[in-house]
RNA sequence: GGGCGUAUAGCUCAGUUGGUUAGAGCACCUGCCUUACAAGCAGGGGGUCCCAAGUUCGAAUCUUGGUACGCCCACCA
């Protein structure tokens, strides 16, 4: 290439394209399996969840880790950057239900035929699918998902290794997940029981405490009369009366004088007739309601809580569908001193959703209600991802024991850096504030399958306490495909027979396992020590509860061990109100539009303006002020190219020992600092510093070492003095490209490989290339700051006089008088010449040595513009 | 109610261990096509560093107490 041959412009589409394709082509973010674990560098990337499309809260943390990945990458490090999809899970089932209008019933046999459509604005009801017709449903989906998500990750140029690809759903991490259950089989740290748990009635599964969140809800106090055993009558407050046929006691607190002497005594409930006992209980706070109320079966977890202390039966009557199930007053636990009364009254609710139920009761209570229902705020739980409030629901599920380890799961969690520090607080709280093990069960189709069936006995009853679990060498495994190995398929659901355990595993029992999914756990021994434990997790703050967690949880029980070294918390992108931007607001902007309006290298370079654990304003103009340094890098690196061609038009490289002049030297000093600091911050993950710092000091670059000494570089090419303005630009930038180009990546290259990547030695790309090092320099040690200062100083003062006089910035000056302490105007005679022939002076300036005064600023400049422009 | 974080120019943010007159970019105003870059260059205006008290020769910075905002958790009849 002749200097004449550098492209005009930069055209950031192209260049993205062609470095995509380049790199991909020749590997160059390959992981090497042979490479010593010394010197590899292990990232566990979050696998994003597959649920239509990605935003810019993912542009912006899957970014940063990208910077820090280049980084290590240029340091000479082996990097292991997979990439993961986490696509199975709630999330997928519900979009896959209304993109194609479907739902799920097991009962149904797999139909052959069934092709799932796309049901857009078409029909409304939802046609009922086999499990197996579903599942493919699900597998269509987020494959064509993943796909799109693989195309914005390399348009922004993630360097993953994309044959480290893997998929929560798929064979591999199937088997990983359910490797892992039975290791916590093994290890005793799994349990399954049957007891009431939070439940969703919409999607019909149990969810972990975790997933719960609280929302403020309208309710309504309904005062309700009761009477007790010995006629006298109670008014309880409850916002649930629906519940009253669930009703097992009612308590007050054991200090209330109000109630002291109906300890012991009992109850009646109005409509259904029920006698209950009357109960302490400290958690009956005097002073909210009528200080006394009613416990049902489940009204809240507090019922859960004060049931678990008592022999008293439990009266399930929300069905796990959300409505009231069918019941008999007068039999067993639903005793009724009016049986007949009850069931008639009760008879009026079956089948009604809660919130249905809670009107008819209203009429069913009559009399019984003392006043009108008055309006309240209540919170209320809700699993995060639905609509309807939680129930508490006796089921079986499957826990995984957190609270006896609590004290040891935050020594785990100390044992990592977490960047920055206080995170660490969040998941300390977290733990510290558990108050039930992990449910790890769903009753949902598409996720990993737990690998156990139950016998039935000869009535076909199955056993869970005593379940058949797969052995190691069947997994993956399906059970309601595959049998036990003890008995034959004729046997499924038959009496004396087995029966598949027909729930799947919570969608973070998988994803807490990605760093062993990646090191291949219990399939490659070799590898797994090569990359387990990872040397860096970075994930978003409000998953340290459940991600970070989760993760950490699981490499204590499975190997003692914490699973990465470093946790990297990324912030979040808020609007200017602060909140997080949000798809449901619908103020959230595609990424695909802005990397067409403002380039990759513009987006990348506003996540790495962020630290980390810091939250960002989305603001516009910081991608415009990206594209301006990508526009700025390139035209800065092609003028600083072109003056290294020789008369032949041959590309010249000059080494470091030819700087000599002492503003070379001065500048080399500020180069090698700036390339320590940013080295120190990168390795403490304060990337945005090195950023901020490098791009000030680029524009410094540009602005005055560049401006002062282009006249020497290109008149005095043969001489020591231009060769060492040479040397000095050619070492700062490819400096500057390379401290660059973790942020940029696409500019970066295409500089480089315009002379760089050819020269012998050199890497062919900028991304596999070494990170810069600084000059060792034997000259004497001068005032390098202060004579960069003194001569910007008489720059810019030359600039000024021209451009407030209205003349260009070729106009002559005639002369130039400097005046100062005898250590300034030697320091500005050693740049004489430069000042010369960058501000278009006449003849050599003329000084003064003042006495120094340190009350005064005694450095100063006159000078004389000349008449005419010659 | 508990924990964590943030508060600096109109906007977005830096500000190391306390140390001259508190910085940058964007936006705004003035001037200038210079051997790359007008997507550029030079210059300018713009601040009660949230409030109060304290420590100190000296506080944006340290201490205490507030206020506002954000996040996590808890409370939930």
């Amino acid at each position: 290439m002749a200097a004449s041959d550098l492209p005009k412009k930069y055209n950031n589409a192209t260049s993205e394209e062609n470095w995509g394709k380049k790199w991909a082509l020749h590997a160059v973010y390959q992981y090497n399996p042979n490479v010593d674990r010394s010197q590899t560098y292990v990232i566990d990337t979050p696998p994003p969840t597959v649920s239509g499309s990605l935003h810019m809260g993912h542009v912006f943390s899957y970014t940063q880790t990208d910077i820090v990945a280049r980084y290590m990458r240029m340091t000479g490090k082996n990097i292991f950057y997979p990439i993961g999809w986490d696509d199975n899970g709630l999330p997928t089932e519900r979009r896959v239900q209304s993109m194609f209008c479907i739902r799920c019933n097991p009962q149904l046999p797999y139909d052959p035929e069934f092709k799932p459509k796309n049901a857009k604005g078409g029909k409304k009801t939802q046609k009922e699918v086999s499990r197996q017709n579903f599942l493919e449903a699900c597998k269509i989906q987020t494959a064509s998902d993943e796909i799109k998500y693989e195309g914005l990750w390399k348009h922004l140029g993630l360097s993953f290794d994309w044959n480290q690809q893997y998929a929560t759903i798929d064979e591999h991490c199937r088997k990983v997940s359910q490797n892992s259950f039975l290791d916590l089989v093994d290890k005793n740290h799994v349990y399954s029981s049957k007891a009431p748990t939070m439940w969703d009635t919409t999607f019909q599964t149990a969810v972990a405490q975790a997933e719960v969140e609280d929302r403020e809800k309208h309710g309504h106090y309904h005062d309700i009369k009761f009477k007790t055993d010995c006629g006298e009558e109670l008014v309880i407050s409850t916002t649930r009366p629906e519940l009253l046929a669930a009703c097992i006691c009612v308590v007050a607190h054991p200090d209330d004088e109000r109630f002291q002497h109906l300890f012991g005594k009992f109850a009646i409930t109005p409509v259904f007739h029920s006698k209950v006992p009357i109960l302490k209980a400290e958690h009956a706070d005097p002073d909210k309601g009528t200080g006394i109320l009613m416990v049902c079966t489940f009204g809240d977890s507090a019922d859960v809580d004060f049931w678990k202390t008592t022999s008293l039966p439990l009266k399930q009557i929300i069905g796990r569908g959300g409505k009231l199930v069918k019941i008999e007053f007068g039999k067993e636990e639903f005793a009724s001193e009016n049986p007949k009364v009850a069931n008639s009254n009760y008879q009026e609710l079956v089948g009604l959703y809660a919130k249905q139920a809670r009107k008819k009761m209203v009429e069913l209570l009559g009399d019984s209600l003392c006043a009108e229902p008055k309006p309240t705020e209540q919170i209320v739980k809700f699993y995060e991802k639905g609509d309807e409030p939680l129930e508490f629901i006796s089921t079986r599920q499957w826990f995984i024991k957190i609270l006896e380890n609590k004290n040891t799961l935050v020594e785990q969690g100390k044992k990592v850096k977490w960047h920055p520090e206080h995170m660490f607080k969040r998941y300390e709280q977290w733990v510290e504030g558990l108050n039930q093990d992990w449910c790890i069960s769903r009753q949902r189709f598409f996720g990993v399958p737990f690998p156990v069936w139950y016998k039935l006995d000869a009535q076909g009853e199955p056993d869970y306490d005593n379940p058949i679990f797969a052995s190691k060498e069947q997994l993956p495994l399906d059970p309601q495909v595959t049998n036990p190995v003890s008995y034959s398929e004729e046997q499924r659901g038959q009496p004396n027979g087995f029966m598949a355990d027909p729930d799947v595993m919570d969608t973070w029992a998988t994803s807490s396992v990605s760093p062993q999914i990646s090191s291949h756990w219990k399939g490659n021994d070799g590898r797994h020590a090569k990359l387990f434990p990872a040397d860096l997790r970075p994930q978003a703050h409000e998953i340290i509860r459940t991600w970070a967690f989760y993760t950490i949880t699981k490499s204590w029980m499975h190997e003692d061990k914490i699973p990465w070294h470093n946790i990297a918390i990324s912030g979040w992108v808020v609007n200017p109100d602060k909140k997080k931007m949000s798809k449901s607001k619908g103020d959230t902007v595609t990424p695909d539009d802005l990397l067409k309006t403002y380039s990759a290298d513009a987006l990348r370079y506003w996540a790495g303006k962020a630290r980390l654990g810091n939250d960002t304003v989305y603001d516009e103009s910081v991608f415009k002020v990206g594209l301006r340094l990508t526009t700025k890098i390139f035209n800065a690196s092609k003028f600083v190219l072109m003056q290294m061609y020789d008369k032949e038009g041959k590309f010249k490289t000059n080494s470091p020992g030819l700087i000599t002049e002492p503003v070379d030297v001065a500048w080399i000093r500020k180069m090698n600092l700036l390339i320590s600091q940013s080295t120190a911050h990168f390795e403490k993950y304060d990337y945005a510093i090195a950023l901020s710092q490098t791009e000030s000091s680029f524009w410094d670059f540009c602005d005055f070492y560049l401006e002062l000494t282009k006249t020497r570089a290109y008149k005095q090419k043969e001489q020591a003095s231009g060769q060492s303005a040479l040397a000095t630009l050619e070492h700062s930038l490819r400096s500057f490209i390379k401290l660059f180009a973790p942020f940029v990546p696409y500019v970066t290259e295409e500089v480089w490989n315009f002379e760089f990547s050819k020269l012998d030695g050199e890497s062919p790309f900028v991304h596999s290339s070494l990170w810069p090092c600084a000059i060792e320099l034997n000259k004497n040690a001068i005032e390098s700051k202060q004579l960069i200062d003194l001569s910007k100083e008489v720059l810019n003062k030359a600039r000024g006089l021209k451009s407030s006089n209205q003349k260009s910035l070729r106009w002559p000056i005639n002369s130039m008088f400097i005046k100062g302490t005898a250590k300034d105007i030697d320091l500005i005679k050693l740049v004489e010449s430069d000042i010369i022939l960058s501000t278009s002076l006449k003849q050599a300036p003329t000084y003064q040595v003042l006495e120094q005064k340190p009350e005064e600023s005694f450095f100063s400049i006159e000078m004389e513009l000349s008449e005419t422009k010659e």
